[in-house]
DNA sequence: GTGGTCTAGACCACA
DNA sequence: GTGGTCTAGACCACG
C-alpha cells in the first residue's frame, strides 16, 4: 500500500490519507485483517507529521474502517455493510452528476464513468498478489 | 430558488450557495439567462454576510455558470457544455464508489444511485409537489 | 465605424467604446478631421446609456484624440504625435511582457507579436477609405 | 521584493500586488520555490488589509505563479510555459500599439520599446547582490 | 441600485 | 503560526 500525497493540494493531507486507505480498501489491496502500518512508521515513510496520520486513522477508526487491534495495533475492519451510502456522500453524488450535466454529458454516459469508477482498480481483485 | 444553509457544516458556507446553485441550474430550476438575488439581497435572505455571497458567485462565475454584466445584476449563463468532467472529478467519484462499494452496494445499485442523482430533481419540473 | 461591445466584459463599456475608437484612428478607418456620431446617435445605435457614450467622448477629448468642432460637433484631432508612449503605457507593456516571458515566450516571438499588434487592421491604410 | 503601492491608483490594490509580483517573477528576483511573505506580513508591510493580500495571492494561484501547500506558506511556482498568450494580452497589446502609433513612433520604435519591457530589470541578475 | 473593493477585526482547521 | 473563512460595516465606479 503506497500513499501518494499531494503537498500542493487544497484537500488536507489527513483526508488524502483516509481517502486512499478507503480505496485500498475498496479495491482489496487492503484486506480485512490485514495490519496497518504505525503511525509512526507512516509519518516517517510519507514525511509528514505524526499528528496528521493519527487523524486519518482517527477518521478511519470513527467511519469503522479500521479498528484496534488486540495490541494497539491498527487493522482493516471487515466490511460495514450499511447497505446504503450515507445521505452525506449521495448529496455530493448529486452535486458532481449537476456538474457533469452542465458539462454535457448525458445520462448514459454519465453512469458508465460511475462504473468505471467503481471498477477502479478492483479488476485482479483476488489475484494481484 | 430557496437556499438552505447549515452554519454548522464542515463545508464553507460560500461553497454550499455554490452548490445549491449548480444543482438547482442543473435540475432546470434556474435557466439560463435568468436573473439572481443580487449580492445584498441574497447575504439578507440567508443571513450571511454580503462578501461570502461574493465569493459564491465569484466561484461559479470563474467556473462559467453565471455571468456578471456591466449593466449590473448576475444572470445564469448558457449552458458552454466544456465536453468532459476534469479528472478531478474522477477522483471524487472513485472515492464515492468506494465507499459504496464497503457499504455494500453493487455495481448495478451503485449505477441506479448515480443515474438518480442525474436525474435529481429534474423530473417533474412544473409538478413537483 | 462599427463598435464590438462585450456586455459581459470586465471592462467599462465606456473604455471599451474608448479603445475601439483609438483602435479606430490608428488605423486610418477615423480619419482626423472627420466627424464622429453624436452621443445621442451612438447611444442608440450601440443600446447603451448616453451619459455611458459621453463618458468615452470625455475621455478621448481630454487625452487629445477627438476635439470639439466648431458648431459643437465631435471631430477626430490629428495625432499628437508626443514620440513616446506615455509612462502609464509603458507599465502595462511591462506587465504584459512579463506575463509573457512566464508563458515560456522568447524575446523575438513577443517582439513578433508586437509588431503583429502595431500592425493590426492597418493593411490597406490608405486605400480603403 | 519591495512593492510600491499607490493608494490613490485607480488600479485596485491587490492588482498592483498582483502585478508586481509577476514583473518580480519574471525578473528572477522571486525564483521559482522561493518563499513568499506570508499575508500578514506582507499587508502589515504595505499597509493594507490582510484580505487585500489575500485576494491578491488567490489571483496569483489561480493564474498558476504561485502554489500554497498544506504546509502553510505561499512559494513562487515553476514556470510551467503555457505555451501562448491567451487572446486577451493579444487585445491590450493591440490597444497600447495604437497608441504609441498615434503618439508618433515608428513600428521599429515600438518593438524596441517592447524588447525593452521584455528585458525590464532582468539584465545584472547574478550581478547585483 | 448594482457589483467591486477595502477595512479592522475575529475564529478555526491544518500541520 | 499558516492560510481559510466570516462578519459588519464602508466608499466608489458603473450604468
Amino acid at each position: 500500500m503506497l500513499l501518494r500525497l499531494d503537498m500542493a493540494s487544497q484537500t488536507p493531507i489527513y483526508r488524502q490519507i483516509r481517502d486512499q486507505m478507503v480505496l485500498g480498501i475498496a479495491a482489496g489491496e487492503l484486506a480485512p485483517g490485514e495490519k496497518l502500518p504505525t503511525i509512526r512508521a507512516l509519518a516517517g515513510q510519507c514525511g509528514v507529521n505524526m499528528m496528521t496520520v493519527n487523524k486519518a486513522y482517527a477518521l478511519l477508526r470513527q467511519e469503522g474502517y479500521i479498528t484496534t487491534g488486540r495490541r494497539g495495533g491498527t487493522v482493516v475492519a471487515g466490511s460495514p455493510g450499511f447497505g446504503a451510502l450515507p445521505e452525506r456522500y449521495a448529496a455530493a453524488l448529486r452535486i458532481i452528476a449537476a456538474e457533469a450535466r452542465l458539462a454535457g454529458m448525458d445520462e448514459d454516459a454519465f453512469a458508465a464513468l460511475c462504473r468505471e469508477a467503481y471498477n477502479y482498480n478492483s479488476k485482479g481483485d483476488g489475484d494481484d498478489g
